[in-house]
DNA sequence: AATGAATGAGCATTCATTCAT
DNA sequence: CATGAATGAATGCTCATTCAT
């Protein structure tokens, strides 16, 4: 259903390519929405998990820049090996293709409200040295610009251009980081009501 | 084929919408993957046609950053604008689902490279203030981290997240303002041989 | 579908047999309900079409019963002639196997109504000698009872239990006249407010 | 399956809406065919007694007239509370919807044979103030025009046509009473060799 | 004795495409 | 040039049935 697109994906077709007979599935399943439903639900589990997995033991000290690259080095790779799953929540926002799999749908919004709280720990954790309520503020404020970075990261990593995933969170975290910096500064000087 | 993808888009639906016969269809464009080249075709041209027209009269003056705001906030405008076309485009670079469609296939690579050529041309442009050779390489290294924020600001469009279009595109030229010139005085004092 | 209802009709058995592709039927009807429904107009037609050529020129004189005798036996003849309609409009009276056919449920229900407003007139005209206004009465107290003896005939004739037609509408036609005569001396008697 | 036929009726359906596994049906009945066995065993059964229950108590004295009365609406009311059964009946008589199971179409023929002799013995009981040969005979020719009168009543039924049943089994009485001695009178006359 | 899991055949329907007119 | 009619292959799904437990 990545490759294909989940209209693209026939079940006849996912179920000579599992080796098990169609109705098996639906017994399973229920329906195609359902496997597509629970396709994305075991997606979405083992990419949190993944998540976690490479986020144990942060590091406790060094720059914004430093402890953020950590961060964001460590989720291209998450991102570059849970690339199928991806695929399909990226394909499922952009379309309508999906929309007899609510369940689905659901999801997806889960998935990237969940991601968008993740991106904004990674944030202010990195900014702590601000200050923790400077770095709650600029973690609120940059999430979704940091899930900018990373959807089109995963884009670019798709249309196959060629241009290193390193690279490129290298120079999201540096922008972050100047955005992330400028604003501190700014708040510290004022800070807000 | 924007809103359900093109597998998901039988020739029936789309001749009933278009309130033609199907065999129209196959009289002007030959077979479904033909309909989806045509489509993807026109759909470049507009979209590279509305990104000239939105950039005629670039400011001759002000910092990098007032330039590349106005270039991007304008780039911006026409993403929302021809998001029916984007999202198609999208879709085709992270799905193979038109497979059978090579010829809209290189429209899509062609947009894409045509399309960092034009940002590439953006950032230039705004960094000319710092020497043609040291502007002509920034525009050259951040045209990949540009296009990544203009797909990502793309999905973040269309997943409905409610974060407005202008502050992101704020926060992505503040991103590239920062990188760009920490990258021009690099180049500056060591030019690169 | 007269023979095996119509959930025991497959699309595919039903296109073999018709000697064309399944899809034909799907080009021309729609859906399987709209092929019942299809079916059941044009019994409908065929069958008040040969009721109506059975019945040209029926006696202008002789006894109650032999004009009803007259009437009746050639209805026999076309229940007989027209048994796979009969067979399928009995069917989905009795049961709700086509509950998805409305329009074809309607037909039914036309066929029923038109059916008795033609036995009512057979019974007037029959009993057209004992008065214009007995004759209308008579003829509206007594279409149920005939509709319940043809519809009966019918299903013996599906029986096979061997009982010649032609003798169970004489009995129908015996009993029909015995209580349209008991029931035209009383009103003569005592007419109707 | 009296509802929705024998071939519009699933296991799965059935299963679920007695609310046991579908495997418990397999387990105690065999096969699809079986079940419908037992169940038409189970009606004939049923059906029969409800009869003999209805019929207890017969009256010994009246009128031909007073005494069917009384056997016919009581058959009537035993019509319309197993109505079920004699739905599933008429459908296996009329159609060959389950060909493939040979044992309910014997029940089925048993039913009408057993039902048709009861018929028999109600109108011979009736008319035994003419005498025992005549009741004899004119019972033996009278059971299949009366069988029909409750076939179509059972049409009629379903049909939801709206004439009340009491009226009908009037008329049929009516009817059969006049055919019967006329008959009578007949026999009386000119005994058969 | 009872049942959840499993399955191949078949279901109604839609598909992209062709072609005679 | 344009199109209604036609179609074989495939679609998502349900079927009656089996069987290991």
């Amino acid at each position: 259903m990545a490759a294909r697109g989940y209209a693209g994906s026939s079940m006849s077709t996912l179920a000579d390519e599992a080796g098990i007979p169609k109705s098996a599935i639906y017994h399973h399943f229920g329906s195609k929405a359902g496997l597509l439903a629970a396709v994305m639900e075991r997606g979405a589990r083992e990419f949190f998990d993944a998540m976690t997995e490479a986020h144990r033991n942060p590091p406790s000290d060094g720059t914004s820049r430093e402890r953020l690259e950590w961060y964001f080095q460590r989720t291209g790779d998450v991102w570059v090996h849970r690339a199928e799953f991806l695929r399909l929540l990226i394909l499922l926002v952009i379309s309508d293709e999906a929309e007899e799999a609510p369940e689905a749908m659901e999801t997806v919004v889960r998935v990237r409200t969940e991601g968008r709280a993740y991106l904004e720990h990674m944030i202010r954790s990195s900014f702590i040295g601000e200050g923790d309520d400077v770095a709650r503020i600029v973690g609120r404020e940059l999430s979704f610009y940091a899930m900018v970075g990373f959807d089109g990261l995963f884009v670019s990593l798709q249309s196959h251009d060629g241009k290193p995933v390193v690279e490129l969170i290298d120079q999201m975290v540096a922008g972050l980081v100047a955005i992330g910096e400028a604003r501190s500064r700014e708040l510290r000087t004022a800070p807000p009501a």
